[in-house]
DNA sequence: CGGTTACGTAAGCTGAGCTGATGCTTGACG
DNA sequence: CGTCAAGCATCAGCTCAGCTTACGTAACCG
């Protein structure tokens, strides 16, 4: 019977690629995981692993042993919820993972109502972009965390995470109320504006070049700002355009116009696949819901 | 993260019922298996276990704890079955169980064709009664097994195995030349007959004691035997009356009468739950299937 | 009430698996 | 095309998880 210890190391080493990151993310030694592998492969019979230049490469077996990996894993994470929930499930820490407008808005009002309801579980909140959201579940470095999902960029599913939908807000595009808007197509329209879009590898940055390509043009980039209010700010100060989430806009400031545009922004919660179950998490997940209902209404 | 193997003790543990039947099935002492448990119950913050007289007995949370048990080894089991067919899957032993008369008619046939197609293959043979496959097969003494499905006896199917149908056989009563079969319930007109039926402890026991009182008597029995060649030798000497499947009754001996029952024998081919990708395994069943055809044809 | 059966605990030993050191191969860079 | 850093594999050595052995205790049985 195979070792789930190897399993894991060995589905980590399909998503990061190289057995030092693998290494860091279990806080072994590299050496240790190469032992392990090795072992792993030495039972299975088969190469599992080849080299690919300086890295390691996984064969096609070894993607098959990942896929049965991820199955196992799934199963043993499901047990625990099962335990956490007989113990009384409300013990423990949970670590949240959020954008920041998230960590601004729906989590405080979800905190206030998990700690008046399960005073005994400890909350931990770290925010952070969402593409690194996938890594640090996997990783476990946080238990909940939340996603977004762009019609326009479309994200494979991660086998080894699960979700449930959040919220479903439309994106603005904000201009200065200076600017001729001529009821055309928004996004065309600014097509030759200053624009203001994320810091380069966040999804906010992407999301923004994807939309205009799609509306046929590359944008002209200014300035970057990952948080939404200095780039509200930045508009009315009339340095540039830039696309806003619903969620963002509290009250905008004076000198804004906000364009309401086709794309949408739909977000998500995502936890390890089989952690569902889990009563901290599943309570995130019901309060986090009832906070976007809240902010909505 | 939960330990597998600690998993499986406590899921054998369901199935054995005592701490030191769990400990002979995986060649541990006792003590061993009583420090793994406690180990599972402390890291799990839960009671898993508890006294029930001089055994243990699991609570219900346990039992929740098993059902995750099994859904985990049966994924361990179809990965080791990709490895398997990865590896060209004809190496290595597969260990069949079969009862008596299958191992004298179907298992030639079968082995014949096996060693043919699949020279690397190692076969093994053992010959014992159906209602001891499933412990054998999940202690992971056997890797395939045959055993038997009687509408009158209902057997809850097992979550840690699977199966698929092989054989479906009349049942016959067999009676000495000389009875008077009146036509009518041939189990009525035996009521008074002395009976040959399996040894206590046996499927076929039970069956006959069942078969007998849903026709409204409980039999007579004069005689033990298990072997069905043996059955006929004391039916044909006139020394009583018995039960013998299809399979059984190559040339009955003269001076025996076969009257056929609604009665019938379904026989699967079962294995652990998620084996059955496993090419060894999937060859050995699609050869027994092949005998059966070859045999009742 | 002894005798047997079964589980739990204590003490001690062994090997799986970790770290740290070293060497080899690959790719990048001037 | 030489040099350097990144990355993996291997070796030696040590530590602790987990086994066995030994013993104590509670429950059923005659």
């Amino acid at each position: 019977m195979l070792d789930v210890r190897r399993l894991r190391l060995l589905r980590d080493l399909a998503r990061l690629g190289t057995i030092a990151a693998v290494s860091e993310a279990h806080t072994y030694t590299p050496s240790a995981v190469s032992q392990q592998l090795a072992a792993l492969q030495r039972e299975a019979g088969v190469r599992l692993l080849e080299r690919a230049g300086r890295r390691v490469a996984l064969t096609p077996t070894g993607e098959a042993l990942v896929r049965h990996a991820e199955v196992v894993l799934a199963a043993l994470e499901a047990a625990d919820a099962t335990l956490a929930a007989a113990r009384g499930g409300l013990s423990g820490t949970v670590r949240i993972g959020a954008y920041p407008s998230a960590v601004r808005t729906l989590l405080p009002t979800a905190l206030v109502a998990l700690a008046r309801s399960h005073p005994g579980l400890h909350l931990m909140v770290t925010e952070l972009d969402p593409v690194d959201v996938p890594d640090a579940l996997r990783g476990r470095r946080l238990d909940v965390a939340l996603l977004h999902d762009y019609d326009i960029v479309p994200v494979e599913p991660d086998p080894a995470l699960d979700s449930t939908p959040l919220l479903d807000e439309t994106v603005y595009l904000a201009l200065p109320a200076t600017h001729a808007y001529d009821g055309a197509d928004p996004l065309r329209s600014a097509r030759t504006a200053a624009w203001i879009v994320g810091t380069p590898g966040t999804l906010c940055h992407t999301v923004a070049l994807h939309a205009c390509e799609l509306a046929g043009f590359r944008p002209e980039v200014h300035h970057h700002a990952d948080d939404f209010a200095a780039v509200l700010a930045l508009v009315a100060a009339g340095h540039g355009v830039g696309l806003v989430p619903q969620l963002a806009v509290g009250q905008p400031p004076p000198g804004v116009e906000l364009v309401p545009l086709t794309v949408r922004r739909r977000t998500r919660v995502a936890f390890r696949r089989g952690s569902g179950d889990h009563p901290a998490v599943a309570a995130c997940v019901r309060a986090l819901g009832a906070a976007a209902a809240a902010v909505f209404a």
